[in-house]
DNA sequence: ATCGGCTCGCGCAA
DNA sequence: TGCGCGAAGCCGAT
């Protein structure tokens, strides 16, 4: 039998977690956990060649597990949205599908066992239970597994060493893109999987021991039919005037693709591509370039960040010299001192801060430069710097639609520690040098006031 | 209204 | 080894 690295090809995006002879199955399986789309996916294209050589058909597997920490019902509803559209899409490429509830390492084997296949494929997720899923997944296989990484423009091969800053990955990343910021094509089973298996994902979302507390998010829908709507409004809306209004939280001038992008709804090629091709319809480059900047140069340091810091979610993996300069100011008074579940409800003296967490908490998305503001806010209201680290990770995810999002850690540990960021002077009560945050600065960008009397009008209704 | 200075550490030039 | 410069700030001088 032949090796699978053998007939692979040759490409950054793609990595043998369990090398091997290939199994003398009777499918490709293509084990979809971030990439949870049909089209411009790398590791579906990476399957369906694989399958055509060999003559077999792909089946498309997705694990819908309860046990993934944090697991809401809100994000978990909106993800369920998504997989609905997933039989439909796949089949157009003639790829089958199969849902089944469970864990990855016990529902992958099983499966590559009883179909049997000849290979698994999956994608990449840079976060650390979908590393774990597929390295316990790799140890149960006894066929062949590969990753392809679809869900960064650049391929983190291309930066194998965790980068400071923006400015240092920057131009790493703009070497690659002449060669990335390509489409990719579709290829088509040419064995057509019939297989449609599982039951309806949100109708399964019943049963699940998931948090309750965190319903879904009104009037928002997932999946990469609403997430293409979305990106068309934001193209015509928002991004011709992206770089002068997006830290304006009074204005939706803004992507909101961030779910969308967290579940692999849609792909950041494709958002990208889509920005260049209005770029030559006549958006401004100024807009095009500061948009662009996001979802690529941001977007792909969060993943670098959680890629190659093993703390990206806790407290040590703020830079030496964020945690040195906490760490002096950790006796410096506070004013006053809440708990987790005065944030979670909004119950700080700060009206600003509250409208805040208020729309956290009931539209599951809040604009970038409150994501900052807030986080920076809660030094102040803890009593160290690694409680309000914790705390800024826990409702983060307990109420984003996108959270646990390498975005989000990233952005975290900037606020909170200066990751990405240099220190400014003169040194300050708590936050020492981190960079600081107030009112201020919003109010430069917008109408403060305006803002929290929506919210607060909102919330009142 | 705009501007420099404030600190730290990276990347590059020398 | 030196030098320029930076995720979205703030303060005070002009």
């Amino acid at each position: 039998m032949q090796a699978i690295e053998q007939i692979l090809p040759e490409s950054p995006r793609v990595t043998v977690l369990r090398p091997g002879a290939l199994g003398a199955g009777r499918a490709i399986l293509l084990w979809v956990q971030r990439a949870q789309r049909a089209t411009c996916n790398h590791a579906a294209n990476v399957a369906v060649e694989l399958a055509n050589r060999l003559r077999l058909p792909v089946i498309a597997v997705f694990c819908l597990t309860p046990s993934y920490p944090r697991a809401t019902w809100r994000a978990y509803h909106f993800m369920a949205e998504g997989l609905q559209e997933m039989p439909g899409a796949f089949s157009r490429r003639g790829i089958g599908w199969i849902l089944r509830i469970g864990e990855p390492e016990e529902v992958i084997p099983a499966l590559a066992a009883g179909t049997p296949a000849a290979a698994v494929v999956t994608d990449q997720d840079p976060l650390r239970p979908g590393r774990l899923w597929r390295e316990r997944v790799a140890a149960r296989l006894s066929v062949p597994l590969v990753a392809v990484e679809t869900d960064v423009i650049v391929p983190t091969a291309y930066l194998p060493k965790e980068e400071w800053a923006p400015r240092t990955i920057r131009p790493k990343l703009r070497r690659h893109l002449p060669h990335e910021l390509v489409p990719v094509p579709e290829p088509v089973a040419t064995v057509p999987a019939r297989v449609r298996e599982g039951p309806d994902p949100v109708a399964a979302l019943e049963e699940l021991p998931i948090d309750r507390s965190v319903p879904p998010v009104a009037g928002l829908r997932g999946g990469a039919t609403a997430g293409r709507a979305r990106l068309e409004r934001f193209i015509a809306h928002g991004l011709p005037r992206y770089h002068e209004q997006r830290l304006n939280a009074t204005v939706d001038g803004t992507s909101r693709l961030s779910p969308y992008l967290h579940f692999g709804q849609m792909s950041p090629l494709q958002v990208a591509l889509a920005a260049l091709e209005a770029e030559r319809n006549g958006v401004p480059q100024a807009a095009v370039e500061a948009f662009l900047d996001e979802l690529i140069t941001q977007r792909e340091l969060a993943i670098n960040f959680c890629l190659r810091n093993p703390a990206y979610d806790q407290y040590a993996g703020l830079p030496s010299w964020g945690q040195e300069t906490l760490r002096r100011h950790v006796h410096d008074p506070r004013p006053v001192i809440y708990t987790l579940d005065e944030f979670a409800a909004a119950a700080t003296h700060d009206r600003v801060w509250n409208a805040c967490q208020r729309q956290m908490a009931t539209e599951g998305w809040l604009p970038n430069v409150l994501r900052m503001y807030w986080a920076k806010q809660l030094l102040y209201w803890t009593r160290t710097p690694e409680e309000a680290h914790a705390i800024a990770v826990e409702l983060n995810d307990r109420f984003f639609v996108d959270g646990r999002d390498a975005n989000g850690y990233a952005q975290i540990a900037w606020s909170i520690g200066g990751r990405h960021d240099r220190p400014f002077p003169p040194e300050k009560p708590v936050i020492g040098l981190v960079r600081p945050m107030g009112l201020g600065a919003l109010r430069k960008r917008f109408d403060v006031a305006a803002y929290v009397a929506e919210i607060e009008r909102r919330a009142g209704s």
